[in-house]
DNA sequence: TAAACACATGAACAAATATTCATATGTTTA
DNA sequence: TAAACATATGAATATTTGTTCATGTGTTTA
């Protein structure tokens, strides 16, 4: 970072108001950082995959692998990454551990992004 | 992939059966690689920062980098990828580009997402 | 038209991340 | 309780991705 980026655009005065009033206007880093790894987590592959298939049904971790056709030890750790983003929970059940979506806000956002994905 | 991942669990009927109708159900790969390819643009806290400072305004690149404290190439880079998302667009005025919202729907997605956020 | 300005872009480097392999943990069953 | 099963996890590797640096392209101005 050096002075050239900072001292921009022939017309300073009204340059320098509009960037500080959109300054101020910004959530804090913190939510901003928390946002861009809650999309983070969404912007795989697998775990878009692991969601869509626990939106039909909740599911034992074995059956994910199958249906996924993946192997069981990068299906548990993409799990891993869901359940501390909060967006799946499992629970024990003999053997098992069956993984289901937390809330149906999961399903929103997807939603949500399959529908700007149609429209383009 | 072996053997091993596909002959899992003990019941075996009922979850063949739960495995394949679940399938069927997903969308197609092409679909899903987009949803997370889609996602993959929002997860990145430069990106976002670039977001939430053209919702409140168009900027030139200038402005946008003076605004985040980044260098012009940085944002250009980023710019970019947005613009194939198709979440930006960009018109040149003069020696200046300047860069807004591709429409309303981004809008929703973030607050979407900022919502999930809040809620934990 | 040459210089200055604003932006774009390719290459290089560094950092982050997904998968695999080997193995550990926890649960049931013989 | 030993063996089998289901899942979790650390380490290693390969790939992806973000930023920087140098420079190219397009526009205006002196």
């Amino acid at each position: 970072m050096n002075i050239d980026e900072v001292e921009c655009c022939e017309v300073k005065d009204t340059h320098e108001e509009l960037v500080k009033a959109v300054h101020d206007k910004m959530p804090s880093e913190d939510k901003l950082y928390d946002l861009a790894e809650l999309f983070k987590v969404f912007g795989d592959l697998t775990r878009i995959r692991i969601l869509y298939v626990l939106f039909e049904s909740e599911l034992c971790v074995c059956d994910l692998a199958s249906t996924l056709d993946m192997n069981q030890s990068a299906i548990s750790h993409q799990l891993k990454v869901l359940k501390q983003a909060k967006l799946v929970k499992g629970r024990r059940e003999g053997k098992s551990v069956i993984y289901s979506l937390s809330d149906d806000h999961v399903r929103t956002m997807i939603a949500q992004g399959m529908e700007h994905i149609e429209e383009m």
